[in-house]
DNA sequence: TTGTATGCGTTATCAA
DNA sequence: TTGATAACGCATACAA
């Protein structure tokens, strides 16, 4: 392994000056010049980890999801790894299940690992992120909502919820249920908000039997659509407020044989329950059968990646600005213009 | 923070001593508890950067896949992580797109971060993971198969192969394509001779315009499926040989309206084109649509990751043992005995 | 068995 | 601007 002073030896310089060089402090250009020849001749990479101890910081950023399994949450990461890479940072993906001890434990390794960063999907009940902050640790906060005195990039979730629910209108669907997440997680509570307005605006009521809180995986989905096309008043359509409720619902009608209303199956196929419409917040990138009949609302969870990990870059070198509030439209369209590819 | 001269201090004994506890080494029992109640007391957590400096290796391990978006994989990520966590070590993802020149960099990092050890499912036609194993790193290659002198675990692909293409054959279909992966890909190339091999079986040809290499995602699936239903001659069945093949496979379908034979649709449902049977290597976690016509043949992907990072483990303190290759079943019910939960 | 003292490779302080 | 050297926190060789 070639170290520090091998391509100080090589160059004819002290290993200050090196470190130096690899730093981009001022240095007389031909010695400059010297050691990075140096540095390619041997080959020469710096360790990580003694660089680590001596700064008290490592190139390590982690990335906490409550669900790696969620492809949302897989390209939220594909997008922070692409800025973060490129920067020179190594991501550390972690998983929560939403529990929060799992999260503590993670927060602890972060810190005592001496990560530069942590990038967070925060669970609902978990501590605040005070501990990281008041330890100088950088933290962004993504896609759910915090406390106000962390940085944090969210999407627009009342009007994502708000947006579904009027294109389920524009269908003319006039009965929607929604089947969202957990009353404590923030993009659940804001975009069954939305699907209330969207309704009020409508001059619609959101009964409280419509609107379901369930977990936010595809189980969820799955009972909370059966228990919707059982009970007695079924709606004509659902809106499901994230991707993996929104497989358990079309998986719920598809297993009934309900079919989806305005498919080629709407009329024709004998069956005892009435075509029902569905909309989802997100997108659906293994559905299994065709879509077109699905009021898919697609969201950028890469633009999302990428634009906290550039606030977390930012947030490095500058920690005592106030805090920000980035909030996304969420949709690849209007995210375009805004998040780099 | 505290240090361990803090917990020396507190205990009364020498840093050495504090540090000999803390790795298990032979101690006097009374001095050890004291230790123990100093590292209580003071809550103190040993920073693993100074223990990696000194030690030259960390206790991450890398785990280096081909696309973090696929359920298979995010699911041997649970496996392993699970285990190593246990074990007190951290996971980092990499995700190569199969793309040799990011897999060398990931394996470089791996390296300069003094990696304990590096898990892999490897790119075709990268170079072989003799740098690692030359400079004393553990590695074990998983999924696919590699060079004879690393430490390996895979599925018994031909076998794989092989059953879900009898399933096939047992629910009557004659004319069955197989839509694999990359030629160089060996679960591909394996899980395809498993397909020829059940259809020489049972005397049948496995003529080459019915083997399609594809690469081994949704979109080659598609593309593969609906060249085969456009080609004079198309197979009565198609026998996908990993999960988002088999995703593009089904929605290939669905978008002709070509309905699943067996299922309720197959007769009554206008359509030119004849029913069609599936196979499938793998889980289709995010379905949209009932998949009880599907013969689909369930992975255990948790488990292989489990096993991997067993090797792994065990690999770390014994450098030196021969490689092992460890062959698994590959099917849930198969390895609940072998791989612990 | 225990303590002392050195070194892991880098960065940062200080004097020149 | 540059160089010599101390320090980061821990584990271990060596001495006791």
């Amino acid at each position: 392994m070639t170290r520090i002073v091998d391509v100080a030896r090589q160059a004819g310089v002290s290993t200050a000056t090196v470190s130096r060089v690899l730093n981009g402090k001022t240095v007389r250009p031909e010695l400059a010049t010297a050691v990075h020849a140096a540095v390619a001749e041997l080959g020469y990479v710096p360790d990580r980890t003694a660089r680590s101890l001596r700064r008290r910081s490592s190139d390590v950023v982690a990335l906490v999801l409550p669900d790696v399994e969620n492809p949302f949450f897989t390209a939220v990461a594909r997008g922070v790894e692409d800025v973060a890479q490129q920067a020179g940072y190594s991501v550390v993906l972690c998983n929560t299940d939403d529990d929060p001890a799992k999260e503590a434990r993670y927060l602890d390794v972060a810190e005592h690992e001496n990560m530069a960063g942590v990038l967070i999907a925060a669970a609902p009940g978990a501590p605040p992120l005070g501990n990281l902050l008041a330890r100088g640790r950088a933290v962004v906060a993504l896609d759910r909502a915090v406390r106000d005195d962390v940085d944090q990039v969210t999407f627009d979730n009342a009007a994502l919820g708000r947006r579904a629910t009027r294109s389920l209108l524009d269908r003319g669907f006039r009965r929607i249920a929604c089947v969202t997440g957990p009353r404590e997680t923030s993009t659940a509570a804001q975009r069954a908000e939305g699907w209330r307005a969207a309704l009020a605006e409508e001059g619609l009521d959101a009964p409280d039997e419509l609107l379901i809180h369930a977990n936010f995986r595809v189980d969820g989905g799955y009972a909370a659509t059966a228990g919707l096309l059982d009970a007695a008043g079924a709606p004509d359509a659902v809106l499901a407020t994230n991707n993996l409720v929104g497989v358990g619902a079309l998986r719920a009608l598809a297993d009934r044989r309900v079919p989806l209303a305005g498919s080629a199956d709407d009329r024709g196929t004998a069956t005892g329950s009435a075509a029902t419409g569905v909309g989802i917040v997100g997108d659906l990138p293994f559905a299994t059968s065709r879509t077109d009949q699905v009021a898919l609302l697609p969201l950028n969870p890469r633009g999302l990646g990428v634009t906290a990990a550039e606030m977390l870059l930012e947030r490095l070198d500058g920690l005592d600005s106030p805090a920000r509030h980035v909030v996304l439209d969420g949709t690849p369209a209007a995210d375009a213009g805004r998040v780099p590819a």
